[in-house]
Parts: structure tokens; sequence; C-alpha cells
RNA sequence: GCGACUGUGGUGAAGUUGGUCAACACACUGGAUUGUGGCUCCAGCAUUUCGUGGGUUCGAGUCCCAUCAGUCGCCCCA
């Protein structure tokens, strides 16, 4: 019998792991610079925290890991958002914390999805939330972190794609008036796009089948519906996106998956041709309602998440290593009938501050050196039989390749000696 | 959920129109006087086994079916 990991799954090696902690390290850097504490929610929450009246997308419908223990029926989280605005209403966050609240989180999320380069059913994600204030400049702010984050993975073949819902009632308008205008052309769309024309008319304008539909082009623009107000808020983060030097193309047909946001929508994709179909490394919007809908007052927020398998494989494409994985810099070495002395002598030197590695399986002193040198230590200790009568040891300096004898006493500060050269 | 391709040891892989021993390389383990390694040399290294389970055949890693997994595209989305 042999066992694999589920489908979708992956374990990440001891070879890969330096990688992924250094990445969560600049993550959480540069959290700290922008001032996002981190928050940590369940894995797994009632369903409804997730699937919400009204809700049409597809990650909701049929993608949830959801299961049942008695009469109560829980989700895996498919996504950070909805977590972190229950948390947020939960603690009354609104009451207590000055706002805007600034939270971020980083951890696994579930999706049952077929498997491709770029997506896993589960996948890590790091998101920010800024709660409590809506103004155009946050919306720029919350972009330039992200840019900020690939900026220091060393990422730049990229692009900022955005556009704007508008408020309620400039997108009721527009809801209306694309409804009227596909009603009569519904035996020209895929069967998608007539689901959605009830659910979620916006979402046929990114209809992937009839992107080349001469019926979408003649579609109406969100542009023409939008209010004063909300026309005034998209210029105003454009105003801010400019003053802050990040590039972005307007893309109208944006209007993305969850149904949650308002106004500002954004998606940053890779433009390496390598990439493949899943190219989107962060994206994410402004939500008018969310707080509202879990129990809080009328508050306005705005967020995105990286995808960080993403992020990692785009950060490697473009050339990024993360620092050389530490190695023993002390190796032990035992020669003749000399029991736990090499233990021994290892520990002391962890109690001394030195990464120190030690043979402790029985074997020929050739096969300890061989075994010495794939440690990549830069000092071996022989800890030879009739030495450690007298109180000493062999300490060698690999990279001068000078072997001295050393007094037990003395071995530590020999050896930090050694290893500050 | 749909379509296409792939699946041989720890790794990279060779395996011809189905025919005795599953090549080769790397890695690994042991040895060439357990007291000094990194080179070299020698030996071992896929317990009827070629993702798994069936089938065709005198005979299958090579053909057929199913199943699992991966990759790519669609869809979805980070």
């Amino acid at each position: 019998m042999s066992y694999q990991t589920p489908r979708g799954t992956y374990d990440i090696l001891p070879e890969e792991t330096a990688d992924w902690q250094r990445m969560e390290e600049i993550i959480r850097e540069v959290c700290r610079l922008y001032r996002y504490s981190e928050i940590r929610t369940p894995i797994f929450e009632d369903t409804s925290v997730f699937k919400r009246e009204n809700d049409s997308s597809d990650m909701v419908n049929k993608e949830m890991y959801t299961f049942a223990m008695g009469h109560d029926s829980y989700t895996l989280r498919p996504e950070g958002t909805a977590g972190v605005i229950r948390a947020f209403d939960q603690h009354k966050f609104y009451g207590s914390m000055e706002m805007p609240a600034k939270l971020y989180y980083m951890g696994p999320m579930f999706r049952h999805e077929r498997p491709q380069k770029g997506r896993q059913r589960q996948f890590t994600q790091f998101g920010v939330e800024n709660i409590g204030v809506s103004s155009p400049e946050i919306d720029a702010e919350t972009i330039a972190l992200g840019c900020s984050i690939l900026r220091r993975m060393e990422i730049s073949s990229i692009r900022v794609c955005i556009n704007t819902l508008g408020d309620d009632s400039s997108r009721a308008a527009y809801r209306t008036a694309l409804k009227e205008y596909f009603t009569p052309h519904i035996d020209c769309l895929c069967p998608d796009c007539h689901r959605r024309l009830e659910q979620n008319p916006l979402r046929i304008l990114d209809c992937k089948a009839d992107a080349d539909n001469p019926v979408l082009k003649g579609a109406p623009s969100l542009a023409d519906y939008l209010n004063e107000e909300s026309r005034t808020y998209f210029e105003r983060v454009l105003k801010a996106l400019d003053d802050l030097g990040i590039a972005y193309e307007i893309d109208d047909r944006l209007v993305r998956g969850l149904d949650y946001y308002t106004h500002t929508v954004f998606e940053v994709k890779s433009t390496r041709p390598d990439s493949g179909a899943q190219a989107t490394v962060f994206a994410g919007g402004r939500y008018d309602h969310l707080v509202e809908y879990f129990g809080g007052p009328q508050m306005s927020g705005m967020g995105f998440a990286i995808g960080l398998e993403r992020l990692l494989n785009l950060a490697k494409d473009e050339g990024w290593k993360s620092q050389s994985a530490s190695c023993a810099r002390v190796y032990v070495i035992g020669l003749g009938n000399v029991g736990s002395a090499p233990l021994r002598i290892a520990e002391e030197l962890r109690g001394c501050g030195i990464s120190a590695e030690v043979n402790l399986i029985p074997r020929s002193l050739k096969a300890q050196f061989k075994s010495a040198d794939r440690s990549g230590a830069d000092v071996i200790v022989i800890a030879g039989e009739s030495e450690l009568a007298e109180g000493k040891v062999n300490v060698k300096d690999r990279k001068a390749n000078e072997q001295t004898a050393v007094r037990l006493e003395d071995l530590s500060s020999r050896i930090k000696e050694i290893l500050s050269k």
C-alpha cells in the first residue's frame, strides 16, 4: 500500500521551506512598514459565513469543502475576507479601534477545483483588509502595498488592471441597462451567460467564451452609467496611483468573480508567457456592504489577496532566490571508544550558540568525514580516544586545512575564532 | 465539470513491429590496514517488477478497458 497527497494538495519539502519562510518574512516586513497587524481566523467557519444570499460566484456555489457535524454545517475557508470581516464584527472592532482597521492574514485556503499549475485545492493566500473608511487614497495605498511586495520579490513583469463598478445606484442602473440590452440577444450568448443574465449580468462582460462576440462589443459601457460621485471617486483613485508612480491600465470589462465588490476593483497579472493560465498574482477591490452583512454598522472596506504559490513561482521564474540555507558550522566526529563524548561536545557548542552536527551512528572514520563534508561544516572537531584522555580534541579548520589540538575548555572560543575569520 | 497529453528504481532516463537476464548515468550504501575525508578503483542497489486494477495473448513495460495522479487548454480564481 502506498500513499500520496490528495489531488490538488502537495508537500512543501525541506529544500523549499527556506524560500517560503523568506517570502513570508518579506510580506510581514512590508505589512509592518504599512502598519498592518496580523489577524488569525479559523480554517473553517459556519457555512453561512461564505455562502451568502444572492451569491452567484462559482467559488461559493460549487467549489467549497462543506461538511456537516451533527446539525451544523461548516466550510473550509475558500477565501480570507469573509472570515476577517466576521471577526471584525464579532469583536466589535468598529467601536474599539481607530478606523480604518488595518488587518492582514496569511494561511491555507481550500477550493474544490481541477488542479493546474498555480491552482491547487489547498493553496496559500496572504491578504489585507482596510476596514472602516472609504477613501480613494486608501484604495491606491492598498494597491501600492501589494506592488511593494512584488518589488521586494524582484518581480517586474506585471500589469495592473483596474476598473470601477460604481456605487449602488450606478451599479443598479447599469445592471438594468445591461439586462435590457442582452435580453433580445440571448440566443447569441453561451449557456453560462444565460444564467449570468439573471444572476449577475455584469459577469457576461468578462465571459471568455463570448469574448469575441460582437454583441458584447456593442454592450453599454459602465462608464456611461456612473453617477458624479462614483466617477469622481474613481478619478481620485487613478490620480493617487499616478502620484505613486504605479502604472495601470483601465479595463472596463474587469468585474471580478466575487459578488461583494463596489467601486474599485483591480487585478495584477503576470505578463510572462510562461505563467500559464493562472496569471493573476493578486487581486481585490472595495466592498461597501460586507461589514453590515455580518452585523456591524454600514462601513466600507478595501482589500486584496495574493496567491503565494503563484507569487513564489513567478519570483523564481524571474530569478529570485532566498538567501543561502544555514548549514552546520561545526561537525563533531568520534574516534575510538569515546562513548557519548562527541554528543556532549556538540551540546556544549550549541549552548554557546554555535550550530553543530554530530555523528551519532557507528561508522568508519572515512564515512564520518564524508558526512562532515556533505554537511558543509566550516570546522570539524575530532574527538579521539587518546586526546580525550588528556582533555583535548583535534580541531580542523576546513578552509585553511589546518588541524590543531585544543583543550576542551578552550574549544568554543577557539571555534568562534575560526568562524569569525 | 469538459477536452488533450503523460505516468519505468531515490533522481534523470533507455526500452525497437509484444518474445529469455529491465540499458546507461547520477545519487546512495559498503570496501580498498575505523586514527584523518573530498580524487580513483571495486562491490551492492527496481524482493516476479514498469502509477494501480482488470482483460487480450503461448508470452505485455510495450495492445485494450477502467481507475488514480500530474501537466496543458476550457471553466473558475489568488
